[in-house]
DNA sequence: AACGAGGTTTCGAAATTAAGAAACAGTGTG
DNA sequence: CACACTGTTTCTTAATTTCGAAACCTCGTT
């Protein structure tokens, strides 16, 4: 009965699939992009993402925040400095799964590489194919 | 003076993070993480995502505009029906590393599963690890 | 205790996204 | 051609996201 790769009751399938859709959305911001890839290396103080973010502490506080909460990346404190890391190894790797295609395709001046340039209101007839 | 993964300038590290945000925001909603997931069995016809998925053909034409404008869905017309199926393949295996790791956490009790529940305007003292 | 440094939360305002209703468009059939 | 079928686009409204300003909290220092 099933038609997709996941198996299991309905209600559950469905749960997962929102839980997913949630950690995109998370996923969907640039900065939050950048601040998974750079606590890929490993920890990092809020004071050096600040600064290679070139951001201000409120916007950063609130995108972490919201990393924190979907539960990819987790914090400590150590005195008055936070160190954040990442909390789900694997999630890192999906990125750069997806960075990595990305790249390419931009290289390619491929459709992808013309969709952030008419970024992003590309509206049109998109019904099939057009070479 | 690379802080993260990618190498490059600054412009095009950039450039990369930004569609691969606009990529993530278009995974982010469960209705089109289906849609993938049940085209990465191969190519399926509008009638049948609309049969499998229960909503109304407004609601698919759009969500499938959403994926083909990103790129990640191509659409082919043969008489009256139309035919979607995946343009990157690779964007699928992303997220199916990212639905394992929701799925194990999930049933696993753990923070993710609580964010599902507390969903989504789950606002609370978060500086640092709570236990 | 008072203060400063480092972070966070709250509160709008502006921008983006989601979804249904209604109108429109392309394709085959009588 | 007229009509039914399949999809798409447009319009509007409601909900969500993003960001800065200002206020707040917490820890270490004097």
């Amino acid at each position: 009965m099933e038609q997709g790769t996941l198996t299991g009751r309905p209600r559950e399938v469905e749960a997962i699939f929102k839980l997913q859709a949630q950690i995109c959305r998370v996923l969907g911001h640039p900065r939050r992009l950048q601040i998974l890839d750079l606590l890929a290396h490993g920890e990092r103080s809020n004071a050096e993402l600040l600064q290679i973010l070139g951001t201000s502490k409120v916007n950063l506080s609130q995108h972490l925040a919201l990393l924190r909460r979907i539960g990819l990346v987790e914090s400590r404190q150590q005195g008055r400095q936070i160190f954040h890391r990442l909390a789900i190894q694997e999630v890192e790797h999906a990125c750069r799964v997806i960075r990595e295609v990305v790249a390419q395709q931009l290289s390619q001046n491929s459709r992808l590489a013309r969709a952030l340039r008419h970024d992003p209101g590309n509206r049109g007839k998109t019904r099939v194919d057009q070479p």
